[in-house]
DNA sequence: GTGATATAGTTCAATAATGAAACTGTATCA
DNA sequence: TGATACAGTTTCATTATTGAACTATATCAC
């Protein structure tokens, strides 16, 4: 690939990308059920995927401190969607659930935002849909490789 | 397309997407020079864009009120990067311009940006590239489309 | 066993982004 | 000229986030 084309691209990539995290972040925002911001049901939906888990998980999974998922489990508590219960062995840890109304609270945000990808994946044909996510996913494989190694 | 497969695509993309994004956002926040934020930074990026532009219009690109582009902007005039210059004639605009400083730091940050995603696309051929470049814009067109037609 | 050290999670203070509502000043229009 | 529309700011409350100090618990080396 010429220097020229790369740089068409990044381009091309860099305004694409600006453009579908906005509209995203937008209409999650405006139908996510019930006051719950993006990072809440990011939360949830890893809780969710892992039946128990705890802060440390969280921290890693999205990236941030761990008193940035302590801030935004306390406000899954208090909303009664999530549960704090510390493990019997080792005191330290804290196993996180999702309550019941948090269950369905999931389902509900799940529903929705299938819905709303649906309509979108359903412009597209099957073959140009798949050869699309195989792509997207070599590139995160590729950036999560990536991250993984500057950490080290 | 038939159900199933549509649910699968859809499960497969959101994975992606969430992973990708939270990449991207961790080596953008670890790379950007100088205590830049990503949304400071797509701001400078919009008036560069548009060498003047106002408030309102950077409202609508970022998808927030004007308040919060008022408080970016603030803190990008105190940091010497942006310059605020009221219009002769309708005096109730205020026009926003880069400094000399302020397109300094556009410049490298976009190189520093660009070094990085050569990194990751240069692991494609250009052929699969090109496609998944064609798909995502008009996924965006496409999402763009949909919001606009929200609004009305 | 006991003291040093590591680990899990919380608390606290500061910064940033954001929405909503009230507000200021300016322009436009009937 | 008075009503109305518009551009941008201010203020206030909420949320997310970092980083450092801190608490409580576990583990390890001696």
């Amino acid at each position: 690939m010429d220097g020229n084309m790369l740089e068409q691209l990044i381009e091309r990539y860099e305004m694409a990308t600006f453009s579908v995290n906005r509209s995203l972040h937008v209409i999650l925002r405006d139908r996510m059920p019930a006051q719950l911001t993006i990072e809440q049901y990011g939360v949830l939906r890893y809780i969710e995927s892992r039946q128990l888990c705890h802060s440390s998980d969280l921290a890693e999974f999205m990236c941030v401190g761990k008193s940035a998922i302590t801030a935004i489990v306390t406000r899954l508590v208090d909303k009664g969607l999530v549960g704090r219960k510390p493990d019997d062995r080792d005191r330290r840890i804290i196993w996180l659930y999702l309550t019941p109304e948090g269950k369905r609270m999931v389902a509900d945000c799940k529903a929705a935002i299938g819905r709303m990808l649906a309509g979108y994946i359903g412009y597209f044909e099957e073959k140009e849909a798949l050869g699309f996510i195989e792509t997207y996913e070599k590139l995160a494989a590729v950036m999560a490789e990536d991250e993984r190694r500057n950490r080290e």
